[in-house]
DNA sequence: TACATATGATCAT
DNA sequence: TGATCCTATGTAA
């Protein structure tokens, strides 16, 4: 569950389930992490949120523990509590008397104090985060117009967490076909027309994904496509994943091209390179 | 069994 | 920019 908008849906899953109950039990597979579960039994969960790809689990006693997902990392909720049947590995479970939670797979986990969570060097680093409901078009819009980025190839600016939090390479190759801009291209490249559709499309796509359960295609045009047959990972995109077929806006065929050891899918019409 | 690839990120160069 | 780490999965051999 990679990207920011798939990690912030795991958050709200773990929060409606795991909030305000006392963590009866809290085990880590990683031996460095076993001396933890002790702290942590008969805490409260206050929130599970995110920040970026990231999740934070807060307890009351003022510990919290930071995971990400990298790659591959997958989160399960249980509503009674029972270990889903899965072949991956677990990594931490946090039980109640009720719902429990389920890492399966990650290994980027820490539990951090109030102040190692203030220092943390990827949470202190990121940027603006997409789906954070403070963080608005203005917000973004000085984030592009910064000129120290202007000169950074857009396919790795978007995806640096630094510059924006949430986006990923989906999303990056999603946004930049909405806003039908060559995946090379610089933020000094484009007009103030193109950075204002950069700006909403930011907001706009990452915003959809998450409440839509990950679909940055227009709605209608999903929806159409599922009626027809077509599965959830088929619809949901605009390019991602979609080589060789065609541009819904042009009919040109998608292609699949390496950019800075990331695979990026684009539309070679109407993503033409900026002059 | 081996290899390539992956919705991620860091570090060395 | 490339190498590397992390783990899982799909495809080729």
């Amino acid at each position: 569950m990679p990207e920011g908008p798939e990690i912030h849906r795991a958050a709200a899953s773990l929060h409606a389930a795991l909030a305000g109950r006392i963590a009866t039990r809290v085990a880590f597979a990683h031996a460095h992490l076993q001396a933890w579960s002790t702290r942590l039994a008969g805490a409260r969960v206050e929130s599970v949120t995110a920040r970026g790809k990231a999740m934070l689990t807060r307890f009351d006693n003022g510990l919290t523990i930071y995971s990400h997902n990298q790659l591959y990392g997958r989160w399960e909720v249980s509503e009674n509590g029972e270990r889903p049947d899965s072949r991956r590995s677990l990594r931490l479970a946090i039980h109640t008397d009720g719902p429990a939670a389920f890492l399966f797979s990650a290994s980027d986990i820490a539990v951090l104090d109030a102040r190692e969570l203030s220092q943390h060097p990827y949470l202190a680093r990121l940027g603006p985060d997409l789906l954070d409901a403070r963080v608005d078009e203005a917000t973004v819009l000085a984030r592009l117009r910064e000129p120290r980025h202007a000169r950074r190839g857009l396919v790795a600016l978007l995806q640096d967490q630094r510059f924006l939090a949430g986006i990923g390479n989906y999303l990056a190759a999603e946004i930049l076909h909405h806003c039908r801009i060559h995946p090379a291209a610089r933020l000094r490249d484009l007009d103030e027309a193109a950075i204002q559709r950069l700006a909403d499309a930011c907001l706009a796509l990452p915003r959809q994904s998450f409440a839509t359960g990950g679909i940055t295609n227009t709605l209608s045009r999903a929806a159409a496509l599922q009626h027809r047959g077509a599965d959830f990972e088929q619809a949901r995109f605009l390019v991602y994943r979609r080589a060789g077929l065609p541009c819904y806006r042009c009919g040109t065929a998608i292609e699949k091209t390496r950019f800075v050891g990331k695979t990026t899918y684009w539309c070679p019409a109407c993503q033409a390179a900026g002059d």
